[in-house]
DNA sequence: AAGTGGTCTAGACCACGCG
DNA sequence: GCGTGGTCTAGACCACTTA
């Protein structure tokens, strides 16, 4: 008998595997599991947590626990550092400012960020080198009344996206992932053919309600975001 | 004084936003955090756990835990059952078999399932509707040896997406994520340009060591995976 | 060698939500 | 109401890793 939370859910998954336990049935309680298994019931509960978590069961309160009718997988992803990605591939990572100026925000853009008023706000655009091949176009929009210090950097030598992501925290994001068809402007960018798919990723974040960045990132073809299930 | 371990949490989650412990900084040990806090370590074990998880903190044994250098972003994302996915934006969702046959898996195929020796395999061509408009081409090849019951699926009513998922149980996945291309049969299948960026999906399964299924979803333009962070 | 996180226990109280 | 999961406690032992 192993009573490591880890065992028990080897057990447990075993049960879902085997078709022990099939979707919708309701499996046993945490008091008699922890009677089954000769252990205290905390040890079950974070077995049960963890299978919860993948979305392999869903718990209730009084309900009890059932197996996962439809098993929607839950995927975890690791968001890259685009310099840390690079050089992880034995590439020197290199970076390039294209544009930097204030701006109103276009309407898309202040509708991404959930901005009430137009407000003025720091648009950069800038490729990301691995080698000299690029890796990374980056269209982004901060607002300034939200990040401290924006003036200071110089951005033609920081990466905004480095210096975000190290410097500027938020309570909440969205992240969204698709494919985009190249224009000219991205095919002469990312040195690609001018109907390349282009692997498109958006992020948001807010700090306590109040936005504060926005960006694009698009890859070239060949791209690929990986996890393990 | 909150003792829950959400506002241990969060206490802690604003002590990294306001810069109060910065990346790289070893932070106060359970032990001194659960006399501040004053409640037992088990309270601060699990929310520190909870940070970690999410990449903010980085724990060892004895080194204790550090503030993550490159705070690199974890983000879970659902993978969706395609008819779950249709349904939930209230169309109808439908279904077409374009192809079936057993085969003998091409080189990259069998390089991606991990396959030793060429087996033969079943290969299943698909084209998912959302209404009357196509939604998702799926491209798949399943492991005879490893799904029981394989001859009995109807698979011009079923879609393998659905039944695999539903009844074929997997110990390790892997999954990508980018785009591709359309080229001319993606374009007729989808009803698209030719030139179309395609969103791209690759899953594989294995049951203990053995491959089970390899599926590419190709989804047309304009659809979007996203997540909170 | 020693300090730190990882985990388990036995018990307790509580919040939720089904009947 | 009352059974279930959610959480907290106080204590303990262990595993890992660094110094």
């Amino acid at each position: 008998m192993s009573q490591t939370w880890l065992g028990i859910r080897e057990e447990v998954h075993r049960r879902l595997r085997d078709g022990e336990w099939k979707p919708g049935d309701l499996i046993p309680s945490e008091a008699a599991l922890s009677d089954e298994f000769n252990c205290a019931r905390a040890t079950v509960n974070r077995a049960l947590q963890s299978l919860a978590e993948q979305g392999l069961l869903e718990r209730k309160r009084k309900a009890g626990t059932r197996v996962a009718a439809t098993p929607v997988p839950k995927a975890m992803f690791q968001i890259p550092l685009l310099r840390a990605e690079v050089e992880a591939r034995g590439s020197t990572y290199r970076y390039l400012l294209l544009k930097k100026s204030r701006r109103k925000a276009p309407r898309n853009i202040s509708a991404r960020m959930k901005l009430e008023s137009a407000a003025n706000l720091l648009h950069i655009k800038a490729l990301h080198f691995s080698g000299d091949t690029p890796y990374c176009l980056e269209d982004r929009w901060i607002n300034p009344d939200v990040v401290d210090g924006l003036s200071d950097v110089d951005f033609s030598q920081t990466s905004a996206n480095e210096f975000l992501l190290r410097n500027i925290p938020y309570t909440q994001g969205e992240l969204s992932l698709g494919a985009r068809e190249a224009n000219a402007e991205h095919a002469e960018l990312l040195d690609i053919p001018e109907t390349s798919a282009l692997f498109e990723m958006n992020r948001s974040t807010w700090l306590d309600g109040l936005p504060v960045t926005t960006v694009t990132l698009l890859f070239p073809p060949g791209y690929t975001l990986s996890t393990t299930l």
